[in-house]
DNA sequence: CGAGGAGTTGACGTTGGTCAATAAATGTGG
DNA sequence: CCACATTTATTGACCAACGTCAACTCCTCG
């Protein structure tokens, strides 16, 4: 099997402060994966054998109700944990995690976690950091969807968007992989035909500009203060 | 100094697991304090100096929005940690914590946390056990409000009220503490209009009671098949 | 070239928010 | 202990946001 070489990982935050000769026995016990387009790296409900690392691509992490409405809980982007249920002391994934793109994870044994932490507190450290940033973001998508209207929660879904994979282009800052109305739509709580008619909108007004399953944010001073509320209506 | 005696915490999952000896180490360094109702426990945005447990009591956390909507993010009952935002890295607190009754609660300073989960691994295992299970929490919650009408979401916000501060009384299971058609709906999402009017036209179907503020779930079951969506109707 | 997926757009209806008036309960000061 | 202020709750009237339904277009892929 082919060694995996540490500079795959060892620019990557959660591996910060580790020692080279650590990163390599942590690798020892990695195996990569590739993950076509829309195929799972985990399913919601199935044991969690595996924690990953995206290391190329994008991943999709959704939450499926019993009577099948989907809810994408956030994106991915290389660099990036998923899978962390173990570290938490669950014993199954919460919410099943699709490739947007074709994909490359690394992949470990959950029961391999604790060991991490305790070996490489930095490690521990790190991961912990992560997820109470999570805890925060998906605290403050409760609070958005709350209090705001779908117009606002639309333009700061975008506005996320930008800032995790945002890259700029001659027009604007494109958000750089497939996305339709339909995944905007379950990000944000409304249906596609909403999300449409405000891109529409929008695209009208010069703040954007979308095409099939891609968006540019033209504007994102001025979507921004939308988002925030402090655009004046015209 | 009054000591602590070991009793106030040996039963509380988060200290499962740690020596009697080790106990009375770990309350060496713990202050309780008194907060009457309606004072902080911790305000948002605010140094995060300590870390607490609440002993008695009901404590409110909630998020205020810049322009001062406020969302109730969750409510602690006796044996909850609050305010763990050393744990995770942060160094403010990103939600107020307020006394909903008159509660004692127990403080350490914050810088301690990272001492205690080195010297005993099942502190730092359990906290992060329940980090976990609010992150799914916080998520479901995210899920419910994306996919789920507002009759619906009242109804699983007070059923989760019932699991978490249930009492059983001649009528049915009490919310045992002081809660208003307000923080019903800064729960929610939703307004107090609305929250008073499903109280009414759930009294008149016989499911709860309610006064002010008080609520009695007087059929549980009922109320399920109503949050679930399964109950016809009428 | 045909089929299926993605997007657009109009018409319409409902949920639930806004506004307003009133009532009931609780607290406070004289 | 009573009068008054304040907080909490109720209820009606109205209406806007946004979801639903439906028809149609345009890509893209096989």
């Amino acid at each position: 099997m082919g060694r995996l070489d540490r500079s795959l990982i060892n620019s990557l935050p959660l591996f910060a402060g580790i020692a080279p000769a650590d990163l390599d026995k942590i690798l020892e016990s990695a195996t990569s994966r590739r993950i076509a387009k829309d195929g799972f790296v985990f399913e919601q409900g199935g044991e969690a054998t595996s924690f990953f690392v995206l290391l190329d691509g994008r991943v999709r992490v959704v939450k499926t109700t019993p009577d099948g409405q989907q809810v994408i809980v956030r994106y991915i982007v290389p660099g990036e944990v998923l899978g962390i249920a173990q570290a938490l002391g669950r014993n199954t994934y919460p919410a099943s995690a699709i490739a947007v793109v074709d994909c490359v994870v690394l992949a470990w044994p959950g029961r391999q976690w604790p060991e991490f932490a305790a070996a490489f507190p930095s490690f521990g450290t790190n991961t912990y950091k992560m997820i109470g940033q999570r805890l925060d973001d998906v605290q403050t998508q409760v609070v958005e969807m709350a209090t705001e209207q779908v117009e606002r929660r639309v333009a700061h879904a975008l506005l996320r968007l930008t800032q995790q994979t945002g890259k700029k282009s001659s027009e604007g800052i494109l958000i750089d992989f497939p996305i339709s109305r339909q995944d905007i739509a379950e990000m944000t709580g409304t249906t596609l035909h909403t999300v449409s008619r405000l891109l529409t909108a929008w695209e009208q007004k010069g703040l954007v500009k979308s095409a099939r399953q891609q968006v540019t944010i033209v504007a994102p001073h001025r979507l921004l203060l939308l988002a925030e509320g402090r655009l004046d209506k015209d």
